[in-house]
DNA sequence: ATTAATTATGCAATACTTTTCGAGAATTAT
DNA sequence: ATAATTCTCGAAAAGTATTGCATAATTAAT
């Protein structure tokens, strides 16, 4: 036996029943307890379970395939996140894309009051179905093998449909001038019709990518009603945007 | 024995394993252990396989972490899924439903023909995006938390506008008498509209749930054109499936 | 076709990793 | 406090990797 099939194996026992005890694994998987303290010593140490006297336990942080190291710039989207949730009221019709910020707030939703949310990233959606309290829908069509989003124009004639209270934009490129720009074109045609789709659009993006500028463009500055980064509302990198009196949180 | 057999045959066994040890290829193939190992450190370079301590584990597999029930049920599911990859000719149009079997099918699904796949099951198309030559399109929809496919109007509209070649029906309940059944009355119309949206239905199912009746019923038996289980087809467990003359594979 | 260059394989010695075990220290439960 | 369990550490054993080298097989060049 490998040790990576024991780590696998320890890993899904610790999804499955949230704790594990050293003793068990041991028997089950033949080896010695000093082995499998090792490997909780070590899956500990990657920051995938919580290491206990006697056992493990689960991190519940952790679900899916989410894993926080991964995910760039991870606390700054974490803020953002937070504070895109401030805006989300009770019963509300929100429409969220993809990207790892998007993400993120998906993991952050509230869970003590209902949403009806409309995606059509397949992480988000995932991440989503872990709150009770939140109807997902997931806008099909053609999936893109990298973005894990649904494409094309089965997914642009469904948003068609669709009047949302919020919409949430994660990724793309954000310049006081040029607007808000993309690199695939597919993606500027999903990002148009998830604009038009709702009401209200915040645009989620670290600092960073501020004053980025891309091949294709999706809308003007001026269609953004908020935008959130990591950056206090005041800082002086948003300037460009506080002097247009776009709302920024 | 060339080295690009070799190669092949541990790609293969990695995919269909998720795992191989150094010393049983060495055996297998006739050739020392430090042939081997160059292989796997080959392969591992080119990014096909992680090569780890005393063998090698597929890459793709922490992708998506899925959860195998328990190593027997999963070894036959694979082997379901094994099965089921001998119906797949290059272009055709795949309908494949959720649960663990399919799930398995997606993973071993073959690479080196394009195919064009609809489903509602979110796991199942997350695993199909790990091959590029498959076009996955995500027949959306109201996601339901625990099952984590899309069900609902919306689902059963789009599958009416799908004519697939083969439709891969995973989970359920089969009995010879009572036909195909489910326990939740949303997944039956979709399973309903699935089969209706197929030129051949192929059941999917361990024999364990086979001669098992829940309350809805699907379909009848007579409506399965294949039936797949981990067993030989001569198995006498399936006796009741012969007598009625369904393909058994 | 023969030679030279390149690549692939197996072997042996050595280096490295992983695992097990035992004894004592630390922790937890009663 | 006492007993029971779990943890840490070092050493030994088992298993795996690396290296250099000899030989065989393949490819390219003359």
């Amino acid at each position: 036996m490998l040790k990576e099939e024991r780590l696998n194996y320890i890993l899904n026992e610790v999804k499955v029943r949230n704790r594990v005890l050293l003793y068990d694994i041991a028997i089950k998987l033949n080896v010695s307890e000093d082995t499998i303290r090792r490997d909780l010593k070590f899956l500990d140490e990657q920051g995938k379970i919580k290491k206990v006297h006697g056992g493990a336990v689960s991190n519940s942080f952790h679900i899916y395939n989410y894993k926080e190291d991964d995910i760039y710039a991870h606390a700054d989207k974490s803020q953002i996140g937070r504070k895109a949730i401030s805006l989300i009221k009770e019963e509300q019709v929100i429409l969220m894309s993809g990207g790892t910020t998007n993400l993120e707030l998906a993991r952050l939703m509230p869970d003590h009051f209902p949403l009806t949310i409309f995606t059509p990233s397949l992480p988000v959606a995932l991440q989503l179905l872990e709150h009770p309290n939140i109807e997902t829908i997931f806008v099909g069509g053609r999936l893109s093998h990298e973005a894990q989003i649904a494409l094309g124009g089965d997914t642009l004639n469904t948003l068609a449909q669709v009047k949302a209270d919020v919409c949430f934009l994660g990724t793309g490129y954000l310049d006081v001038q040029e607007g808000l720009t993309e690199f695939d074109w597919e993606v500027v045609q999903l990002k148009k019709s998830m604009i038009r789709a709702s009401k209200r659009v915040v645009a989620l993006t670290i600092s960073e990518k501020l004053s980025s500028i891309q091949r294709f463009k999706v809308c003007d500055t001026e269609s953004i009603h908020t935008l959130i980064t990591e950056l206090p509302p005041d800082s002086p990198t948003l300037g460009g945007f506080q002097k247009i009196g776009l709302e920024i949180i």
